[in-house]
DNA sequence: AGTATATACGACTTAATTAGTCGTATATAC
DNA sequence: GTATATACGACTAATTAAGTCGTATATACT
């Protein structure tokens, strides 16, 4: 519980990877996996969410791989985390309003307080933050 | 990811329900449980923990059931996670220092600085806060 | 053109965790 | 002695996370 999932750790990894190179310089999925020890296919998925969502850029072809943006290092943490992972919630009702209990509930504001502390925590903590 | 596990829910929802009662009146798990539609064996261990732990007054026999305590609305929210669900960190290796990638790890530090900032976030709040 | 190497991505399987149930023991009020 | 409550370990079911596989596409190089 309250636990980062391994493809968030992974990405976080290879972000602290690629933003120790110098710009524009490529490092594929490959390399970064076999140096860090993490299953290559399953960084690489998790890298290509990353480039969809223009965190990084990706380039096809051999001698080709992820480089970081301009930008890279200002986005935030809520954001990093719900591209990966989905909605970041300590309750499925902080989202989804239809659970059964919410007329009995006496609980959901008092969390959803603790939620919005999480999360505004981390909406002002960039990546640069974590990654250097 | 970065949920709170069922199990501190519904104690969270039982501790509620007991802040109501006047004090000294015994509320019973099954009538917990059915007033708020959650199992009830389920709900019954949980409590059974926070019994142990003297979060909560257990008493036997019919007419038994749990009751609060003079000071169970000054315990911290990490104490109270820790309780039901055990070590409380984004990351294994917050608690477990043997990871191969240890020496590897680029992130550590600074995820470990999230987690310490979450658990002081939650060292802070009490139950009082949650239930009140 | 053909080959090697990289990303892209959906489908699938396996592993781990969480949720919930069951059986049995114990205390106690009536 | 019976009914009802807590106590608690063992078990099963359900959900989620982790990891794998197959196939398509882009592209540098020969």
């Amino acid at each position: 519980m309250l636990k980062i999932t391994r493809k968030v750790e992974y990405a976080l990894i290879a972000m602290g990877h690629l933003q120790q190179k110098e710009a524009g310089q490529l490092v594929s999925a490959k390399e970064i996996a076999e140096q860090y020890g993490i299953p290559q296919e399953l960084l690489a998925k998790t890298l290509q969410k990353l480039a969809r969502e223009k965190i990084i850029q990706a380039v096809k072809g051999p001698a080709g791989g992820y480089r970081i943006r301009k930008d890279s290092n200002t986005i935030n943490m809520t954001r990093f985390i719900e591209i990966l992972e989905g909605p970041l919630g300590l309750m499925d009702c902080y989202f989804d309003t239809d659970c059964i209990q919410l007329n009995t509930c006496n609980i959901r504001t008092p969390i959803n307080r603790i939620n919005d502390s999480i999360r505004s925590m981390l909406d002002q903590m960039t990546l640069a933050d974590i990654t250097n």
